[in-house]
RNA sequence: GCGCCCUUAGCUCAGUUGGAUAGAGCACGAGACUUCUAAUCUUGAGGCCGCAGGUUCGAAUCCUGCAGGGCGCACCA
């Protein structure tokens, strides 16, 4: 239990005993109730908002309810003082001795100080990166890749059963396009000059070595044969290749997919006709014809049928084909169909995006709704573009030349710490710029450098101690500890609520930002000592405060170590 | 024309799902290095939370309208 657990079922109890005097009314809701750490370290320890909550229902003014709250708290043994602020705020001063206490629970817990069991019982499934299987990772695919992986783990140290999984596109025109992209590599690779790479096709070098390899596999016996013979096996080798590269550019990353499902294999299962039967039996999906969209003119409109579901009854603007007009399923059947598949073995679904497929959200939140009767959450995370400078000035890219940068490049120069950690340095719905001179500065404008540095310092600390002192850290005499350490372990001890908020709002950004502000809390402490001398964390004439500090500090040292793992960065022990 | 996202200090961004006097960093002003790693820290100034209404004990946060910016708008993926 954490701390803030621990004061609510304080607070809890003490709204039972009310509820007993006849004071509160029984059956009162009491989920608006909150123990937090006040905004306002001046307030005290932690604050509680029951008496707002609750004195209106009950008929009662905030503030004497919040006198009778505080009358039962101040019974509590670790509780110093309670005092009303505010409208009816109730502040808590606690023991010291609580916060020495949850020093040692870090200790305890170590590398998993923070777990939790909140999400236990509802399994997750999350797709995130899914690139088309045409080329290389490049760095349009990088965040997404990165949000969706520490996501993940987050999910996981909440205690979510968590699914990563990986959509491979490998049933549409993208993929036959590739497979005569690398015909003509293939053909070059027996000799044939083919000249510059025509329009329409993938130009990339990366595809020279497939066609390569097919040569000495197949010969010649697909050179002259018409399409229909190759199409599909090219098709096959091709993807099976490209795979292999992505997953390779994702090990770059650390990031490795549970499962890996393919849209050929959906349709070959006849996923796609079950999902669509399902829902014309529910009059989901009929066949009907689409208006020509409003204040938009399409030169060669044409009224055509279509099989359309009925997406507006779940607030899309328009009913949405699920099949195309010469018979094939369109993106959207497929995926709806995916999704369904994928709702069969997880309570709840999280698609990480890229934002230029927002126009496509409502329909497949519908959809979802529909095949599962509303009973799968479905949400779906929208990162936004990553801008690529070096020293201010943009990086520039061309598709056209298939000389786009790709992520094997950026983690190459980079590593891959800092292209994960920086990644996590914006809300994910908010544009970012990611500066390759900035982000490998060494200064505190630079988050991956500042907590790395924090980490750093913290270790060469505990080796000098040891070495010059013989002196290790213990928490035999924890009671030295003042106020500013107190502080320090207040803020630490916050760790816990930063995971499971950032589980429960599905926003792993907040873990980096929680670590750059512990980091710059141990800094200033650290700093204090240049100031006051008996502030420091090595006083070599004094042992007992000395191996204090040091506790102190390597839990500080353990909680950016397990935030930096769950965004799937690995802690420098020395810069 | 419609839908979605965004608008917070001069700049880049947070804001714990509705809490108290809205916070960081950069830049600007003033300070701290015979150090425990100054690769850092302390301190000052800086605000109509885009605008206008509404909801309530309480709004940057929720609702409505408006303005400005971005993205997307037949069967592509």
């Amino acid at each position: 239990m954490t701390i803030y657990q621990t004061y609510a079922s304080h607070v809890n109890a003490a709204l039972d005993t009310l509820v007993a005097d006849g004071v509160l009314p029984p059956d009162l809701p009491r989920d608006k109730v909150a123990v937090e750490p006040p905004r306002d370290t001046t307030h005290g320890d932690l604050a509680c908002n029951a008496a707002m909550v609750l004195a209106k229902p009950a008929g009662v003014k905030p503030r004497d309810l919040a006198e009778k709250i505080a009358e039962r708290l101040r019974a509590v043994d670790s509780i110093d003082t309670v005092d009303i602020a505010g409208p009816g705020f109730l502040n808590l001063r606690l023991d010291d001795g609580v916060w020495r206490e949850e020093l040692r629970e870090i200790a305890a817990q170590g590398a998993d100080y923070g777990r939790s069991d909140s999400g236990k019982g509802v399994s997750v499934n999350i797709e995130y990166v899914s690139a088309n299987p045409t080329g290389p990772m490049h760095m349009g695919h990088c965040r997404g890749a990165v949000v969706g992986d520490a996501l993940a783990n987050v999910l996981q140290f909440a205690g979510h059963e968590v699914t990563r999984e990986y959509y491979i596109n490998d049933a549409g025109g993208q993929v036959d396009t590739l497979a005569r992209s690398v015909h003509l590599r293939y053909r070059e690779a027996l000799g044939e000059d083919v000249g510059t790479i025509p329009e329409g096709l993938y130009p990339g070098d990366y595809l020279l070595a497939t066609g390569a390899r097919l040569a000495e596999e197949l010969g010649d016996r697909y050179v002259r044969a018409p399409e229909s013979e190759w199409l599909v096996l090219f098709r096959e080798e091709a993807v099976a290749d490209m795979m292999a590269m992505i997953r390779a550019d994702l090990a770059l990353l650390g990031i490795h997919h549970d499962v890996f499902s393919s849209e050929a294999a959906l349709h070959k299962g006849g996923k796609a006709e079950a999902a669509e039967a399902d829902l014309r039996a529910r009059d989901l999906v009929y066949d009907g014809v689409l208006e020509q969209p409003k204040g938009k003119t399409i030169e060669d409109w044409e009224p055509v049928e279509l099989p359309l579901f009925r997406s507006t009854q779940f607030g899309d603007d328009q009913d949405r084909p699920i099949k195309k007009s010469n018979g094939s399923w369109t993106y959207f059947g497929a995926d709806l169909a995916y999704h369904y598949q994928k709702a069969q073995g997880s309570d709840a679904l999280i698609d990480i995006w890229g934002a230029d497929h927002a126009g496509t959200v409502k329909r497949i939140k519908a959809a979802v709704a529909a095949l599962t009767e509303g009973k799968t959450a479905f949400d779906v995370k929208l990162v936004q573009m990553v801008k690529l400078l070096r020293g201010g000035e943009p990086v520039k890219m061309s598709k056209r030349s298939g000389s786009f940068v790709t992520l094997a490049e950026v983690v190459e120069e980079v590593g891959k710490d800092v292209v994960r950690f920086t990644m996590l340095t914006r809300k994910a719905d908010a544009q970012m710029e990611f500066d390759f001179v900035q982000v490998v500065e060494a200064s505190k404008d630079n988050p991956v450098f500042y907590v790395q540095y924090a980490h750093a310092r913290i270790q060469s600390t505990l080796r000098k101690a040891l070495a010059e002192m013989e002196v290790s850290p213990s928490d035999a005499r924890l009671d030295l500890l003042g106020a500013e350490e107190n502080e320090l372990i207040r803020m630490a001890a916050q760790f816990p609520r930063i995971v499971e908020s950032a589980a429960s709002a599905r926003e792993p950004h907040r873990i980096a930002f929680y670590l750059g502000d512990l980091a710059a809390a141990f800094h200033a402490f650290w700093n204090l000592g240049n100031d006051r001398p008996d502030k420091r964390i090595i006083m070599t004439q004094d042992a007992e405060t000395t191996a204090a500090r040091l506790y102190l500090a390597a839990q500080i040292g353990q909680i950016i170590r397990n935030g930096l793992a769950l965004m799937g960065v690995d802690a420098a022990d020395s810069m």
